[in-house]
DNA sequence: GCATACGGAGTACCA
DNA sequence: ACTGGTACTCCGTATGCG
């Protein structure tokens, strides 16, 4: 019989030598399903050293190890764009491939041994073109003896499903949830510390907390999580650190407790897997701090400021920090406040995981990696599994990850800014300036002709400065995938154009193209990433090379067409703008570069400092553009970061810097009072590492040494929100963590001095403060070092 | 003995 | 755990002045 199913989930089920791939999903009737491939043959290549004798080697090895081999086959393919020829060698166990690929590396006449690394999950998906998040097609039969698995219905496929064109995404159970611990030693541990609440919301609009009201005996509220997740049988379970934390915890805590937390489609507990993440086998494990790097612009990542971010609430909530919930638990009139937290904080996951699920899926099934890894692998992985596919498409073998030794090379042109204000100022901007670069000059690990070399006879492309050779034709694969992804884009955004932006179809599209976006800009990064498979320095070298040679020529043009540039950066140029005579400079670029380049933002006003990288500008319809300035620094205190802001905005709209001096006075005189709220104070930067792996003293540091003190844990990557206290010596021997400081011991001096000041100065150097003023101003802070200072 | 200079560590940003 | 270019703060020691 024939099924149609919508891909959720695949995973290996090895059984001592037998490996089935077990594929999870929902099909056309929206019945949960699980399809069994019995028929998977692992193999690899045999890649064979120049010159030998094909079928000698083969029949060599079906000597020494055909007992292992169920079939070795001659296959020309290419590697690094050359020629070459290979074995194709199946093994009657799956499970043996790495160990046999590693015996016939010594083999006389085999030069390595490749695609050995290829999972067999992957292996499949890639071999069939099958795509997570995906409709497929299939011949099955109904399985009688069915495995103890939590579906509607198990099938044996009778042969390797195929794909098929639909793009809709079935009606998927949704469940999030959300966790509170009791400790009062620090950072909770699943063998002493109990699960105080969890809170789910989930796609039938059903919330629930459950909770251990009478004491310290979670045992219930584990028992009754499991039930009832088992009983909604959800698809996709999404959390806020489930990953790096709550399916650990949970897990130990089942253990504990004498419990097992195998409420998963395989009756299995979770279990961690590739990339970091934890796997559900037939649920999809969504863990929304996995999304983060997706949202730069939120600077500490937290549930609630990633809700925040993305609208799925208005209003700024109270949090209870999780530093507070032993104590909020332990006081009776406090306790409905922390539970209600807790149930919030499900509807944030729940709702933030509407608004980001398209996109996961959409990034899924380009990638092809499965919806619950997209997310947690690294931008690097993620474009890498596009890249097989293409690369596969050419008969290009996929080298191995090896150690290669790291070497920087120049990058992007970064002109120096002509300091102050400007009038009228728009950007001329290369449109994703590295692929089309990459696809204009055939830059591409198989397109590139090694010193000494004969030129091919299309000829070659030969990158400024470097002089690193590429062949003209045919397209290497690198041109061919971003050729297809560019394309793809503009494809969807003209379709885009023709519907309602509140429609599912656009929503879908628009998640599409951002993540065709993605995995655009990432190509260049990944050719110059030492960890890349297909590393090859030359090919980031010529990319970064042709870009400096374009920026410069486009100055070089501006210049004779006698347009002013007043600023540039790796692929844009801020010029004085008149229409007509920027419209013809952007045609003749075109022309001559052979790159698509637009007139983008055309400011009103811009106002530079002497430093590079450092901007704000005034756009027509009145915001602000601000670009790494303190304002938009995740490391600064609120308060400097909004002097600052309304600085800008003065100098920009008003142009007056007495009103911004005014200003200024009045934050100070407000700090001097302590009428600022607390939140304003903190200070929050990320630890690279362990705490205590720090050669030096940095505030940061030593604030998350304090609470490690008290028994929080913190690891790299963590953020820690500090403030600067009164006292005397330096300036990390006065500071503490935010949550465990009062207002009242602030040093408002220290504010004023080293952050207000600093970003008001930034600004208002450029702009003549009379002494007057200045003398107000020194008058006002006294003792405190004032503007005059840095003027 | 003290203030200042300066390189390095550390962090975060832009493209 | 995708690249290089850049700015900036703070630490900690070297340096120079009185």
């Amino acid at each position: 019989m024939k099924l149609v199913f919508w891909l959720l989930d695949i995973n290996p089920k090895i059984d001592g030598k037998s490996v089935e791939l077990w594929l999870w999903g929902i099909d056309s009737d929206g019945k949960r399903v699980l399809v069994v491939e019995r028929n998977f043959v692992a193999y690899f290549y045999a890649l064979l050293a120049g010159g030998v004798d094909a079928s000698k080697v083969t029949e060599n090895i079906m000597n020494d190890y055909g007992s292992s081999i169920a079939s070795a086959e001659i296959v020309e393919r290419r590697f690094f764009g050359k020629p070459v020829t290979a074995i194709k060698v199946s093994c009657r166990v799956a499970t043996e491939t790495g160990e046999i690929a590693e015996r016939l590396r010594s083999v006389q006449g085999v030069a390595d041994c490749l695609e050995d690394d290829i999972r067999a999950a992957m292996r499949y998906l890639l071999d069939n073109n099958l795509s997570p998040c995906g409709w497929h097609e299939c011949h099955v039969e109904s399985e009688d003896k069915t495995p103890e698995v939590r579906v509607n219905k198990v099938y044996v496929a009778k042969s390797p499903p195929k794909r098929l064109e639909n793009v809709a995404v079935p009606d998927l159970r949704v469940m999030a949830f959300s966790t509170i611990y009791y400790s009062r030693e620090g950072t909770p541990k699943s063998d002493r510390n109990p699960v105080l609440l969890l809170s789910t919301v989930d796609s039938n609009g059903e919330e629930k907390q459950l909770t251990a009201e009478t004491g310290p005996d979670d045992k219930p509220v584990i028992e009754a999580f499991i039930q009832y997740v088992t009983e909604f049988d959800p698809d996709i379970i999404v959390s806020f650190g489930a990953n790096s934390v709550h399916w650990t915890y949970l897990r130990g805590r089942s253990h504990t407790l004498g419990l097992h937390l195998d409420f998963d489609r395989a009756k299995l507990e979770p279990h961690t897997s590739m990339y970091g993440h934890v796997s559900l086998t037939g649920i999809v494990n969504l863990d929304l701090s996995d999304f983060m790097d997706v949202f730069p612009e939120v600077k500490v990542q937290t549930l609630w400021n990633l809700a925040y971010h993305l609208g799925v609430y208005k209003e700024r909530q109270t949090i209870v920090e999780d530093v507070l919930f032993a104590d909020y638990w332990d006081d009776i009139e406090k306790r409905d406040e922390l539970k209600s937290f807790g149930l919030d904080s499900a509807r944030k996951v729940y709702g933030s995981a509407v608004l980001l699920l398209d996109f996961a899926t959409q990034l899924s099934g380009l990638t092809m990696l499965p919806l619950d890894q997209v997310l947690t692998a690294a931008t690097g992985f993620r474009i890498e599994w596009f890249l097989i596919k293409q690369a596969q498409k050419d008969g290009e073998l996929i080298p191995r990850r090896t150690e290669q030794i790291y070497a920087p090379y120049a990058g992007g042109l970064v002109l120096s800014p002509k300091p102050g204000l400007h009038e009228n100022i728009a950007v001329l901007d290369f449109k994703s300036m590295y692929p089309n670069l990459m696809i204009t000059y055939n830059l591409s690990p198989d397109t590139y002709i090694e010193p000494g070399r004969p030129e091919p006879p299309s000829g070659v492309y030969v990158a400024p400065e470097v002089g690193h050779r590429f062949r003209k034709s045919p397209p290497g694969f690198y041109k061919e995938a971003l050729t297809y992804l560019i394309n793809v884009r503009s494809e969807i955004r003209q379709e885009m154009s023709s519907l309602n932006p509140k429609s599912v179809e656009f929503r879908m599209l628009d998640a599409r193209q951002k993540a065709v976006k993605i995995i655009t800009n990432a190509a260049y990064g990944y050719a110059g990433w030492v960890g890349a498979r297909w590393y090859i320095k030359p090919v980031a070298e010529a990319a970064s090379a042709w870009g400096r040679y374009t920026i410069q020529k486009a100055m070089d043009m501006a210049k004779e067409a006698g347009v002013e540039v007043v600023y540039g950066d790796t692929d844009s140029l801020f010029i004085q703008y008149r229409e007509a005579q920027a419209h013809a400079l952007q045609e003749n670029v075109k022309h001559q570069l052979k790159l698509d380049v637009e007139i983008g933002e055309v400011y009103q006003r811009i106002f530079f400092t002497e430093a590079k990288k450092r901007y704000a500008g005034l756009r027509a319809d009145g915001s602000l553009d601000i670009v790494g300035l303190e304002v938009i620094r995740g490391d600064w205190a609120e308060v400097a970061k909004r002097v600052q802001q309304h600085i800008l905005e003065i100098i920009l709209k008003d142009q007056s810097p007495k009103k911004a001096i005014d200003y200024v006075r009045q934050t100070v005189a407000d700090l001097k009072h302590r009428k600022l709220p607390f939140s304003d104070f903190v200070i929050w930067k990320t630890l690279t590492k362990s705490p205590e792996d720090y050669a030096i003293k940095a505030p940061h540091v030593q604030a998350a040494k304090m609470l490690k003190e008290k028994g929080w844990r913190l690891r790299g990557g963590d953020k820690v929100g500090y403030v600067v206290l009164s006292g005397k010596g330096r300036l990390y021997s006065r500071v503490k963590p935010h949550v465990f400081a009062d207002i009242k011991d602030v040093d408002v001096d220290y504010y004023i001095s080293n952050q207000v000041l600093p970003a008001a100065a930034r600004i208002l150097l450029f702009f003549n403060v009379t002494k007057g003023q200045l003398e107000k101003q020194t008058a006002e802070t006294k003792e405190n070092r004032s503007l005059m200072d840095y003027v």
